[in-house]
DNA sequence: AGCCGCATGTGAACGCAGGCACAAAATAGC
DNA sequence: GCTATTTTGTGCCTGCGTTCACATGCGGCT
């Protein structure tokens, strides 16, 4: 097995984007694909998209394109997809029941198998066919169902402490929507969703943009 | 006004960061704050903590760190949040809701001002205060309201019309939660959020991470 | 008033990522 | 069987972002 020690963190999202796009690609009856097709389909330079492919093995036959369905067999394996990834959810409020009740995760093979609350009206209740768990036995049911990732969507100020509590019933991956900088172990990896800094940044480039960019009707 | 033309695309989260933070040290009654303090409350190297702000003016004083009134300002400034930024939300199903009931982007200075639907139930009924308009008055009513930001949270196969309403009402700052790339004019800045894609770099990392993990029982 | 210590601001080196452009390989056609 | 065509795979260069290390400048102390 060609255990490529070394993909460029940046090239990450970018496989995950041609895996879905090959899948609306076989969707559409296509089997094979060149790279300057996935390329414009993806937004992606083809050279950098050859780079990337390049990175998880030459999947690719000269002349001809790639054969789309072992590349996205051999992308699900690269991003570890191969083996279903169990996720517990903390902090089932507004956010939390939208991530429950959202499609988009099992499709690409990711399955809710825990949820996590301290709200006396919410624990004991299911949601989406899963009975909400007391925050306190996040440690003890989180391995019984081999749970992989925890994401985290509590109040910022009990993030943290769900945060502690995923990492001791052994979680290493952690998915963040609180807006806060959690603390964790180095050998655990937080990945931090922020909408309020996404809006900010577009409101940097809303400045920038037309200096005096107050929004003014379309002449049409 | 130094109008520094070249803030790193990079630093731009991090600025937001440090605004955020900073407003939590204002709430414990700090006034001042050295860049090694808040390098390490926000887990960034200090001495590129210094060249972000050092972006935005020298708003330190040698040998004693910064004020953090002035800094905050100087921040939002910086990002443009001194006028209050107006967005418009398409798509108001469970994500939609749960943007809707967040507190988080008023406290930061954004006021959803918009919400658009197609269906029928919803289009006409307020949420949170804000009457659920139908998709084709896009052009009309962002204008008037002045929405500077649209969120798209449709379905993947409705985002790049929703898309195309808002950018012909004007707007050039759009986040997106659908799985979809968004095609838009070059003047006009996508950044897009996808939940999927965030939990398969996970998925890698934790493929990575022990060769052979599958979730263990903690041992105690 | 002058000196000392301390934190900022930044020059310079390094490393990573992106993009061009071409060589390598495989197929199709003669 | 040989050549032409097409598309992959990648070497090399360029530019950006990060980090180190230190000079700079300011406040406090005597
Ligand atoms: N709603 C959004 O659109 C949105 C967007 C971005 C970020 N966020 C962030 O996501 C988080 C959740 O947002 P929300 O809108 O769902 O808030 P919410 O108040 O609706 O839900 C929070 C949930 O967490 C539970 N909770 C409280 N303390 C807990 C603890 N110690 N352990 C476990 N659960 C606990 C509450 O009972 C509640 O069910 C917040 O940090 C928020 O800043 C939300
Ligand atoms: N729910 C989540 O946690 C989550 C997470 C990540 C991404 N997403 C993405 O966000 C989007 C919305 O997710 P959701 O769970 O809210 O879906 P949803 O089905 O609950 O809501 C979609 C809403 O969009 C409306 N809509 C449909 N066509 C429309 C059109 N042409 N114009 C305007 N509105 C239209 C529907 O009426 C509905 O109210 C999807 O693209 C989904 O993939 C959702």
């Amino acid at each position: 097995m060609t255990r490529e020690r070394s993909i460029p963190e940046a090239a990450l999202p970018r496989l995950a984007l041609y895996l879905r796009v090959l899948g609306e690609l076989t969707e559409n009856g296509a089997e094979r694909v060149s790279s300057d097709e996935l390329a414009s389909a993806t937004g992606v330079n083809s050279a950098k998209l050859r780079k990337d492919l390049s990175y998880i093995g030459s999947n690719g036959t000269r002349g001809v394109g790639y054969e789309i369905a072992p590349l996205m067999h051999a992308l699900e394996g690269t991003l570890g997809l191969t083996q279903n990834r169990s996720v517990a959810l903390v902090g089932i409020g507004n956010l939390g029941h939208a991530l429950v009740g959202y499609s988009g995760f099992a499709e690409r093979g990711f399955r809710i198998s825990a949820l996590f609350d301290v709200d006396p009206d919410l624990v004991g209740i299911p949601i989406g066919g899963i009975v909400v768990e007391h925050t306190r036995r996040i440690p003890e049911v989180c391995p019984e169902r081999g749970v992989t990732i925890g994401v985290v969507a509590t109040p910022g100020q009990a993030a943290q402490g769900a945060c502690d509590l995923l990492v001791d019933a052994g979680v290493r991956c952690i998915l963040n929507f609180a807006p806060v900088v959690l603390q964790v172990p180095s050998e655990v990896d937080v990945r931090k969703v922020d909408l309020a800094v996404e809006l900010q940044i577009l409101s940097f480039h809303a400045s920038q943009h037309g200096p005096g960019t107050l929004p003014r009707v379309v002449n049409r």
